[in-house]
This record gives structure tokens, sequence and C-alpha cells, in this order.
RNA sequence: GGCCCGGUAGCUCAGUUGAAUAGAGCAACUGCCUUCUAAGCAGUAGGUCAUUGGUUUGAAUCCAAUCCGGGUCACCA
């Protein structure tokens, strides 16, 4: 049990016998003790005030000394000062939890058993290749995942490939229209990038047309429909729908251009699914229960043949189910796919990664699945993130101001390698080793620098000043990592019984240290990877100060040598362990 | 306009369930590499926690109003 949980009861029970009351650990905070003042925990007595009738100090003093007494092993001593009892935990204490741990590579995890729990994430379209958003979504999701596994739950991890609908049939018209037959290995283009291409010519295209039609005078909106370009992709969709044999030839290969560009790009981040859907899978399921929600009342349709739901009376609008010419929109294919995931697998949650620009969407999701009845939509939940903003601001693909996720992991690699060249403590390196390392220390920033912030919050990606291997960085703690390896690489612990008083940098690590399970625990709890990212950090930190100001291997005894020792190898199991929750990998040397 | 989210140092961000003098990193400045990796450490400077009012022994945190920014309300996804 964490130390602060051990304290909540310890301190509760000992209210109770004190006092004659029943108090819980739920009436009153416990807070690591600020650096200023003696002690390792506070207890904060102002909430105990009315309850107890004495003054916080006497009761500050009364419960210190009680602890004190009847917990000799656990507590060296305590202070109370304006109102905060602040409480030293035995030297005995910190010591168990680095003979215990100290060697155990899978700390702060729990054994599976917490029950199943399915994460979405990714979800790409498959008419362009994937951005700087993007990446947030992939590194968000597998972390998420990876936290929750660690949390003791099982994890299944899908992807849902927006594959079919109006956007793909833009880039399709496209290349029918402009590509004379060109493809990715004819141009020599990574195929998500080559179809990209396309729909970006589509949306050019597009624009000269409707501003032909607007200089003839028609008004834009109408415009937009009428431009002829626009009518043959409304067609191709119909037709796709309908499967006319060539309109689902050249889908297909449209398609496998892309998910080989993506292949590339998944491998590289690290990215994998236990199960892919794809959209023109789940659609037509979708359809079918859009047809039982007409049946069932639960949808209404207007007089052009068009499907609805009415939220009003949840203080939403109308949203449309179905289109007139009978095909399926976005959030047809998303009800059936709710459905095909619960027969698979039949998870206790199911969590999609997706960005807060859908936030309506999904509660309309949640509503439409609950009206239906849908087994397990009441455990839909939608881990909504912010977007990754330019100082320019927002990306936009057709606008072009998007950093490319294939470019951006190029540029983290390529600096990371300038910068390792630069410092040139390598040398010895094989092509390969460093070839590898440049890929950990590139990727590991990148990631670093998209988790750590709070995923709910839109961020700011300025390439000027964002690509940094200093301060609150992954290379910052793979560095640490590195320096610990170095020294457990000229001696591991050997057998010791420690037992000699702890120097204050010694225990700030184990203190540390000893919050990492209750990390995992409330990253899991909330989704929050930048939990974790921040914890790896504090820990990196204080491993740095205590490792200037104390030397390891020359150690004042041998005694503290072994404690050491100890220390540097559970500080470099936690790091490591930390960053894997975030998918980045930790060198042995840099 | 309705609904949702946000506003903390020059910049990027922490600050879980209210508590002690609001914390990091970057940028700026000062020190520290003949001894375990200086991608590091120690320090200086930098704040009206958007504004106003309220609740409380105590508010960056809770409530209300206002101002500012973003998202969304598509027969796009």
């Amino acid at each position: 049990m964490a130390i602060a949980d051990i304290l909540r009861k310890t301190v509760a029970a000992s209210l109770t016998s004190l006092y004659g009351q029943d108090f819980t650990g739920s009436d009153f905070q416990v807070n690591q003790t600020k650096p200023e003042f003696e002690g390792d925990y506070t207890i904060v007595l102002f909430s105990l005030v009315k309850r107890i009738k004495k003054s916080p100090d006497q009761c500050g003093n009364e419960l210190g000394a009680y602890l004190l007494q009847q917990h000799p092993d656990l507590f060296s001593g305590f202070n109370t000062i304006k109102g905060f009892l602040n409480l030293s935990i035995s030297n005995g204490f910190w010591l168990d939890v680095l003979t215990q741990n100290f060697a155990d590579a899978s700390f702060g995890r729990t054994p599976a058993g917490k029950g199943k729990v399915m994460v979405e994430y990714s979800s790409p379209n498959t008419n362009k290749p994937l951005h700087l958003g993007h990446l947030r979504n992939n590194f968000l999701g597998w972390s998420t995942a990876a936290i929750l596994e660690a949390d003791g739950q099982q994890v299944v991890k899908t992807c849902i490939a927006n594959d079919r609908g109006i956007h793909i049939c833009k880039s399709m018209i496209a290349w029918q229209l402009f590509a004379n037959g060109a493809t990715p290995a004819s141009t020599g283009t990574k195929g998500d990038h080559f179809v990209g291409d396309y729909y970006v010519l589509f949306g050019t295209e597009l624009k000269k047309q409707v501003d032909e039609l607007v200089a003839g005078g028609m008004d834009k909106e109408e415009a937009e429909k009428q431009a002829p370009i626009m009518q043959q992709a409304q067609q191709m969709l119909v037709d796709w729908e309908a499967g006319k044999p060539e309109v689902i030839a050249l889908w297909k290969k449209m398609n496998s251009w892309v998910y080989e560009g993506f292949e590339t790009t998944y491998k590289r981040i690290g990215s994998d699914f236990d199960k892919t859907y794809y959209e023109s899978e789940t659609y037509l399921l979708g359809k079918d229960l859009v047809e039982t929600g007409l049946a069932k009342g639960v949808f209404f349709q207007k007089e052009d043949g068009s499907v609805w739901i009415d939220l009003t009376a949840e203080g939403l609008d109308q949203k449309i189910v179905r289109r007139r010419d009978g095909t399926a929109v976005y959030i047809t294919q998303d009800i059936g796919l709710a459905v095909r995931k619960h027969e698979e697998f039949g998870c206790d949650k199911s969590i999609y990664v997706v960005g807060n620009e859908q936030d309506y969407h999904f509660k309309v999701l949640k509503l439409i699945c609950q009206k239906l009845h849908l087994p397990d939509a009441d455990n839909i939940y939608h881990l909504s993130y912010g977007m990754v903003e330019l100082p320019g601001g927002r990306m936009k693909t057709r606008e072009g101001t998007v950093v490319d996720a294939d470019d951006i992991i190029d540029e983290m690699v390529k600096v990371a390698r300038e910068k390792t060249e630069e410092l040139g403590k390598v040398k010895d390196f094989t092509p390969a080793e460093l070839t590898e390392l440049y890929d950990i220390i590139g990727l590991g920033a990148l990631k670093f620098f998209l988790l750590r912030v709070d995923p709910k919050k839109k961020m700011l990606f300025n390439p000027e000043e964002s690509i940094d291997f200093h301060g609150f960085t992954g290379p910052f703690i793979q560095y640490t990592h590195a320096r610990i390896k170095s020294i457990l690489r000229r001696e591991m612990p050997g057998p010791a019984n420690i037992s000699t008083p702890l120097l204050p940098l010694e225990k700030d690590l184990l203190v540390a240290m000893e919050q990492y399970p209750s990390v995992i625990e409330q990253a899991a709890a909330s989704f929050d990877p930048s939990l974790v990212a921040n914890y790896a950090y504090s820990v990196a930190k204080t491993f740095n100060s205590f490792v200037t100001e104390h030397k390891v291997l020359a150690a004042e005894t041998e005694e503290k040598k072994q404690l050491r020792l100890r220390l540097c190898q559970m500080t470099a199991n936690v790091i490591a362990s930390a960053m894997q929750l975030l998918g980045i990998r930790v060198p042995e040397r840099m």
C-alpha cells in the first residue's frame, strides 16, 4: 500500500480512538511536506477543528504524539506548525521500500485481473497522410493502453480506418481527372502522400470551378453544390455504395497505396493494433441499425427521404443519420461499429481517442446508442484531446498548414544525430547502433513533447522552439538513464544489509519512487499519460541532484555504496518503466 | 446567437479532492567539468493566477457575472 494511503488509514484510526468519533481518510488532507519544513508527509488539521473542538496545534500535538507512540516503526518524529502536522517517516520504512523493490523491473505495475477495456485510437482517413495532430492521437492512444495494462486491465487496441465516404471519393475523382495513370511507384512517392496530393488537388479544382460559377452570378453556397467536380464526387459515392465494379476497383487500388504508406509510419512510431476495423465493413451494419431504429420510432424520416433523430429534448439538435440519397453519414458507421465491437470483444469500457472537435459528435453517438438500447452504450467513453496548433493557428490539410508526421519525425531524428555528433560521446558505436540511437532520441523527444501536456488541453507546436533536448524533455530523462547505466556497468549491487541513516537527497529519491504505483493508478483512472511524463521527469531531476552531490562508487563506506547502487538500479528501473508506458525507449548509452 | 473548453512568469506548461512564501522548463544572468556522461548541477531575476463580486478559518482551485481566445451547432469526416 502506498504511504499516503497508509497515513490516511492510520491517522483516521488514531483520530477515532483519540476522540471517540468515527473518522475516515477523507476527513483530512495528506500532502507531501514542503521542503522548507521538517518532515515527509503533512496532515492538514483545519478540517478537524470543528469536530474535535480543539485548536489545530493542540490537535496536531496530541495526534502526533499518539501516532509516534502507537507506530514507532513507521514514524520517527513530528512537529506542528500553524495547523499542519508534519510527520517524519522512519528510515526503516524507506529502506524497506528500497530493499523490497530495487531489483524488480515490474515495480509499480498491477498484475492482470481488473477487467477488460478497449482503446480505439489513430482512426485515420485514407485520403491523406498523417500529420502532427495524428501523432498526438497515436501516442496518446498507445500510451493510455499501456498505462491501463500496467494498472492490471486487459486491453484491446483497435483502429477504425475511415476508408469510405465523400472525402475518399474526392481523392479518387481528382486522380481520375489529373493523374494520367501515375502511381506512387511511378512517381517515387510514399503512397499516403501520393493520394493526399490528389485530395489537395480536388480542393484546388473545386475552388476554381466555384469561382467561375460565382463570377457567373451564382451564390457561393449553391456554387459549391453545383460545381461539376463536386457532383462527380457525390455520384461516385452513390456508385461506390451500389458496388459499381470500376469504382470499387479504383477505391481498392488507392486505399492500398495509402495503407502501405501508413504501415511505414506506424512501424516507425510503434503504433500497433489488435484489430483494425474498416468503415467500409461497418457502415452497412450501421444502415441496418438505422432501419431498426426507424421501425422502433427512435428515428424519423423527412419528406425527402432523409432519416433523422430528434435530440432537442436532450438539449441538442436534430441529427441526420442517413442521407436523402440513401447513403450513410459519418455517424451511421459509428453506430454499427459500436455493435460490432461488442459482439467481438465485449469490454467493460470502450474508449475512443478522438479530438475534442468531435465532442458533440460523441455526445450524440452515445445518446443514439442508448436510445437504440444497444449493449455497452453506457460504457462508451470519449477520450477527448486538444488540437495541436501552430504559431499561425490550427493545422488544415486543405490549406497546406500542416506539420507532416513523416517530416517531423525525420527532423527530430536529424536533430538527434547532429546533437549527438556534436557531443561526440558515442564514437565507438557501429552505424547500426547509431541509427537506432538517433531514432530512440529523436522519437523520444517528439513523443515526450506531445505527451507531457494534459491531453484535454490544446497545445502549441512552434517548430523553431519546440525541438529541444534540454530540461523538461524526453532526452533529459533518457540521458539520466544512460548515466545511471554507466555507473551500473562498473558495478552492480551486491549482497548487503543496509541500515544506514538516509541523507536528504537519498531519501528524496525514495520518496519519489515510492509514489510510482500510485502514479500509474492515477494515470489509468484519468486516462492521462501526462501524469506519467511529469513523474518520470521529476524522478530524473531528483536523481541528478542526488548524483552530483553524492558519489556512488566512491561512497564514504561500503554500506553507503551498496545503498546508492540500489538507488541507482531502482531509479533506472522506474525511469525505464515509466518511459515504456509513454512508448519511449531509453538507451544504455548516449 | 445556443452549447462545450480554455485564460497561471516574456514563451511553453505543472499546480487531483480548497491550505504554509503559486512551481518547472525555455529564453536572460552568475557559478561548477584532471575523480561514476556538463543532453547535467547549484543559484539570481522574472507573477495583480484575465477582471469583479461571493462562499470559507483559508481560494489559482468552488459559485456568479463580465471580458478575451478556441471549438462546435454540415445531407464533411
